[in-house]
DNA sequence: AACTGTGAACGATTTCACAGCA
DNA sequence: TGCTGTGAAATCGTTCACAGTT
């Protein structure tokens, strides 16, 4: 199990490991598979099929199997997944086995949260350093961390390499830290501030705006009222859009 | 060119318009390019072209002008979008103009932060009531507003319509909350605990799991660096595969 | 000339359906 | 028989490139 051999079908430089080149959309959903496992395994059970994972996770059993499929041929055609293996298998590949350090600029209302936030420290995640412009939160202990100020981000930087830095800022300041974030190495960015951050191209950056998610959900809400204002209720189906 | 609505061919009841039936992509874009539509409206513009619109909201231009057409033609060629016919027409699409109100389920770390996120009342939505389960959080004062139990869910709800619940509970009471949601009639739930809920059909959910976003940032570190420790031939990254 | 709106090409993702293995 | 792994088909989303409008 410890090595994955996987060649990918585009035969790149040296005969080494390899990074499997997986599709975006499937990367995002190892990590709810990875969740699910964890959840499995902690009932007991050591395997698990395609159809009983893709329940737990959310998702239908042919997405599920299409996933794995690109990570390498990890079932058992009969019996399904093993889970210890699929659990090491999902850590490696998301490179969870580092325990990277993250640090958290904005100390405000959500930068207290998620300095305090256990699902992080759970998951492979340290929060390791938290930042403020403000003077008068420098100092402040929370969650056992003192809040520094930003500009000792470059020191703390030295000290210790930083994998994620995370921006709960206002919008005014964000671009500003990212700018900073990325002057002291940080390649990856987790974004809540309501901004469109620009960066170099070998950084990444997610973006999450709790309002965006309420606005989404506010469209939904629109739809389905319109929908139910109309006079007999059901009705067969519509669209012939396009005039 | 073609009418400003496209019908469902199905009758509408009054005066209301039809309801576009919009591509899920462009919807989740919508709240961006409103935001940045709000940006340049008080920055004094009053028309904007696909091109500066696309760059203040992060996407390209034709995108979102393919984006745009879905909702109707708004635009004028040779000049522009009119920024602020734009806005009315996105806040109408998303339901903007119902000032909706929301509830916080479970007052943690996070659920506070929320309850006092200043970026949902500025945006059309009004947290209306903030429940938990523990006793001993019961009656504290959060941003001006009382938690209360949950078991008075039923009796807010009946008050005042929810429209939208905001699920902020560890994820073993997260089911039961949604149950508890729907029960009385709340039909969209963003849900931020780190499980996958299930909901009647007509329910829409969307999820956002802040340990799963710094996950699939780790899988583009994790990446970066098996890229860039390869200079030419040998791979060694000094790490050891799985198990 | 400048810019939108949109078919058509392209690419990504999901789903189907079944071959092949335990 | 039960279940995975996977080509092929279907669907969805993005980008191109240009016709059409102001």
């Amino acid at each position: 199990m410890s090595q994955h051999r996987h060649g990918s079908t585009s035969g790149e430089a040296g005969g080494v490991p390899a990074f499997p080149d997986l599709p975006e959309a499937t990367i995002a959903r190892l990590p709810e598979y990875l969740r699910a496992l964890h959840h499995l395994a902690e009932a007991g059970a050591e395997t698990v099929s395609s159809e009983g994972l893709a329940a737990a996770a959310g998702v239908n059993s042919a997405k599920l199997r299409k996933d794995l499929s690109h990570l390498g041929s990890y079932g058992t055609r009969g019996v399904g997944y093993d889970i210890a293996l699929l659990v090491d298998q999902v850590e490696y590949i998301l490179g969870l086995d580092k325990n990277r350090a993250v640090c958290v600029v904005g100390v405000g209302n959500l930068g207290h949260a998620l300095a305090g936030y256990a699902g992080f420290a759970s998951r492979g995640f340290r929060v390791v350093a938290l930042f403020d412009a403000d003077r008068k939160k420098v100092g402040e202990v929370i969650n056992g961390m003192a809040v520094r100020h930003i500009d000792d981000l470059a020191r703390v930087a030295a000290e210790e390499t930083l994998a994620i830095g995370v921006i709960a800022t206002p919008p005014t300041s964000a671009q500003a830290v990212a700018d900073l974030l990325v002057a002291v190495g940080v390649t990856s960015i987790l974004n809540f501030a309501p901004c469109v951050l620009s960066v170099p191209p070998n950084v990444d950056v997610r973006k999450v705006d709790l309002a965006i998610e309420l606005q989404i959900l506010s469209f939904h809400e629109h739809r389905k009222a319109s929908l139910t204002a109309l006079p007999g209720g059901r009705h067969d189906d519509q669209e012939a859009v396009g005039s």
